[in-house]
DNA sequence: CTTACCATTACGACGCGTAAAAGTAA
DNA sequence: ATTACTTTTACGCGTCGTAATGGTAA
């Protein structure tokens, strides 16, 4: 259906990338990415490969790092998927890698020890609420 | 060594709690916790028990709520954990310790799903890092 | 007196939400 | 002409970090 080259205007590419045109443009004021053209009138027309890159920002959000990190990062991923690389700039782009890779594994463990904390949080509120209410059936009939 | 009653000022107090004085300052400022006494100069002291109570608010953080809501579900816990409720109080609590709950679970899918996204970038990291170095004992030895 | 700790006040950063006023697309 | 969409500009918010300036504890 869709030309492959179709461009799209930033509520529609906000959309597929789920989040919010305000997002949207802050992340191109921030350098992470910017539509690859503009109507005539200036508004922002986004191509498939924008919107993949709107997408894999969104994607890279769990890692915890600023926008500009995540700009950074971007970059480095991009390049080293190109095949051919010169061995010095390969060296380069991987201890850039692993430093992000690092920050990674930290962001995992983070993440490990919230939830953890979060559930033994959510379960001290069930029991309390067993306390509360002995006969949480009736709720259920209510709903 | 130290009587059951000691009172710590803000700077252990802090590093028991594994937060910074400025946060803890900001706790007192949004109605968290506040020191139970102040020295002649004016100075936070901080009892055992606000200490406590300052760890559970560190530990509750994971949740995402804001401040002010933790605040509230602070003074829930506190209350429905006394033994002897009048009925009418225990309903009233019981209906907003399942908000907080439901707002819990929500957050628990939430940070299973950043844990997924996050491991998922962390492996195509690894992959990427894998083809920059085909070496990578070298690193090892250099550290 | 000195040194380490603490007080308050205030400005800044980050990642947006949200509104205002106006232009563009179809 | 209307309606839905977009533009830029700008202020606000929550959770602190980070001075700056000065007082307190021992």
């Amino acid at each position: 259906v869709p030309a492959a080259d179709r461009l799209l205007q930033i509520g529609e590419a906000a959309a597929i990338a789920g989040l919010s045109l305000r997002t949207v443009r802050y992340y191109e004021e921030m350098g992470l990415v910017a539509p690859s053209a503009r109507s005539e009138g200036g508004f922002r027309l986004y191509s498939e490969s924008d919107i993949d890159r709107l997408l894999v920002v969104k994607r890279m959000k769990p890692l915890g790092l600023s926008l500009e990190e995540m700009a950074h990062l971007l970059d480095l991923l991009e390049r080293s998927e190109r095949p051919e690389l010169a061995p010095a700039e390969r060296d380069a782009l991987g201890a850039k890698l692993e430093e992000y890779s690092a920050r990674a594994d930290e962001r995992i463990e983070r993440l490990e020890r919230d939830l953890a904390e979060a559930r033994t949080l959510r379960l001290r509120m069930s029991e309390l609420l067993g306390r509360c209410r002995p006969t949480p059936a009736a709720e259920k009939v209510r709903a």
